[in-house]
DNA sequence: TTGAAAGCGCTAACAT
DNA sequence: ATGTTAGCGCTTTCAA
């Protein structure tokens, strides 16, 4: 019974205890255990090799590896993300994925907002010698990279650096505001409302682009189409849903900047007298797990690649060809279409 | 200028380097670097080797310092989280920030339900020979140990291990539901309604425990309030409310399995032409992010305290006496009081 | 087909 | 007060 030889706190069996009880060299059990190319070992040498390990449940010790090898099969993974929103969480289980399926692990690292210690963060995991990093942003913006980065594979995920040629990869908002108009359009909604988030945002910009160019695309004029400023929360979906329909003729549909607003649309309209999708449309984004799904009736939204970009990151490091990658790569941000559209009522077109 | 002599790919300077360079031995790096004590330097070398270090932008490699001392500060972090759910994200930070309090770094390994995979992600560990393991699981539960953990210092955080003697770390679910309850009781409610979530989950039983103490404690009979079985999700609250708003008289508190039912709750009793707090006090659990804080009325609820329970286990790490902890420590979940309950309305009270 | 030996970068006992 | 040296556990030339 292997297990039963090994007390409590007893010392992990290393390569030389293997080689011992195998009456082999060492470097036999190497080339065994690594299938080492050019080497050719007897069937019977290995046997004697392979139940030895067995015997004493011995496993690599991969620091060793990685002192001797250079390579730890660690990628470090940087968030700025205070909580761990949604947005960390999927980003590293989608890096993890990849990273797994090519032996490695993520060795993370929460750092605050402040450049320094970004910097710092991406120290420490250089001297734990990890393969690569992955820096990952919450909030899409710019970074700036120390200089003990450029020996070292990085991809950057929703950010991007001023003067590094690290690649990124974001989310492709504009396209994704696009589609979100364009869903509304198709049902045949003319007078359609965008609650934007919070001005400032890469993201919010960008969506509102792609609302732009939607509309202009069906023909209609932008400056005609009601956009409202709001900031990401519930409560501006829910005030800017009531300023919305104190008006009159009122929008058919109501485009919200994420989920969140759009949940305080909801609420708004419901609290008017109102139904979705019956009376108005509504449209979320995000995608926010436990939000968009299980609202009644089910949000159609947009979903924000988190995961996609996680695991893009992790591949293209495993891939082996970041320098021919371009500066920014954009992700599709997928449609999820559930209850909340509907065309517009004829009640109220001719309102 | 000490980084424009490191060209890209520039191998990092090494110990032996800065030694070279200082004019000194290999050791005396070392003992000036880690101020290893029973060591004397004279300031003069002490500053000849300080300059060097600075020169060459030196840092030593923790791979190698982890093989000489067999410590490196890394903590195997385990999930079973599939996507990373609040769950997960808060308490890595949690633990995150007591680790790097104390200079050691997350290892993070997100592994399926399957107890096979768990077992080989703590080998995976192991083999990259952390200090220490937390194992966090979602759902509170029972989980199997390999012996291979047996001599490394483990905390099990929101689950707890059949015949092993690592300390569990759980959140007091009994006091949470208890606490829910008198709430609703001290602002006078004497009708509620527990609308629970999943009747299966060890914190759903634990939860309803908790109401059933405070009713009796209130002098109240658990039997004559209503309890209605849901499943977590924001249709079963909405579901259940619907049939609740149908009795007479009706419930003047809704007490919810957790935020997300709270939420179909609010919407139903919107929907009949009800307020909340002022015709329906709502109370829902968890203080999802993004809900609760956000919602209209904001929700009152509990906090899960994924976070403490995060840093804990990484604090015991570090206090290093986990034989002396008891098999299982309660973490209180704090109440998070916001607009959702008042006293119940007279006109109510009447019908 | 296998073994001996050097050495990855560091720490720590032991000399001097 | 500082240097020498022996490893930590592994991989990988080179020799046999």
């Amino acid at each position: 019974m292997p297990r039963a030889q090994r007390r409590a706190g007893a010392r992990r069996a290393t390569q030389a205890d293997v080689a011992r009880l195998a009456g082999v060299s060492s470097a036999t059990v190497s080339f065994v255990l690594n299938e080492t190319s050019g080497q050719s070992i007897s069937a019977e040498t290995r046997q004697r090799v392979l139940n030895a390990v067995a015997q004493l449940d011995y496993r690599p010790n991969r620091t060793a590896q990685g002192l001797r090898t250079g390579r730890t099969a660690t990628i470090g993974f940087i968030t700025q993300d205070v909580d761990f929103g949604a947005f960390a969480g999927s980003t590293i289980v989608g890096a993890h994925e990849a990273a797994i399926r090519h032996g490695s692990l993520l060795l993370i690292m929460n750092t605050s907002r402040d450049a320094r210690f970004v910097w710092a963060s991406i120290n420490d995991l250089l001297d734990r010698q990890v393969d690569a990093l992955i820096l990952a942003v919450a909030g899409t913006k710019r970074v700036e990279l120390p200089d003990s980065v450029r020996s070292v594979p990085t991809v950057l995920v929703n950010c991007f650096a001023s003067r590094s040629s690290k690649p990124a990869v974001l989310p492709d908002e504009v396209r994704g505001g696009r589609d979100v108009t364009q869903v509304l359009l198709d049902h045949g909604h003319r007078d359609i409302a965008y609650l934007t988030g919070v001005n400032a945002a890469w993201a919010t910009r960008a969506r509102l682009r792609g609302f732009r160019q939607a509309i202009v695309a069906a023909g209609l004029d932008p400056a005609r189409q009601t956009t409202l400023a709001g900031n990401y929360k519930v409560d501006s979906g829910y005030e800017l849903t009531r300023q919305l329909l104190a008006r009159k003729p009122r929008p058919t549909a109501v485009m919200c900047g994420n989920d969140r607003m759009a949940v305080g649309a909801l609420v708004a309209i419901l609290e008017a007298g109102l139904r979705v999708p019956e009376d108005i449309s509504l449209m979320g984004y995000d995608d926010q797990h436990g939000l968009s799904s299980d609202i009644h009736p089910g949000l159609s939204t947009v979903r924000l690649p988190y995961h996609a970009m996680g695991r893009w990151a992790a591949e293209q490091i495993f891939a082996g060809a970041l320098e021919e990658l371009p500066a920014r790569t954009y992700v599709p941000c997928p449609l999820v279409l559930r209850e909340s559209v509907a065309a517009p009522s004829s009640r109220l077109r001719s309102a």
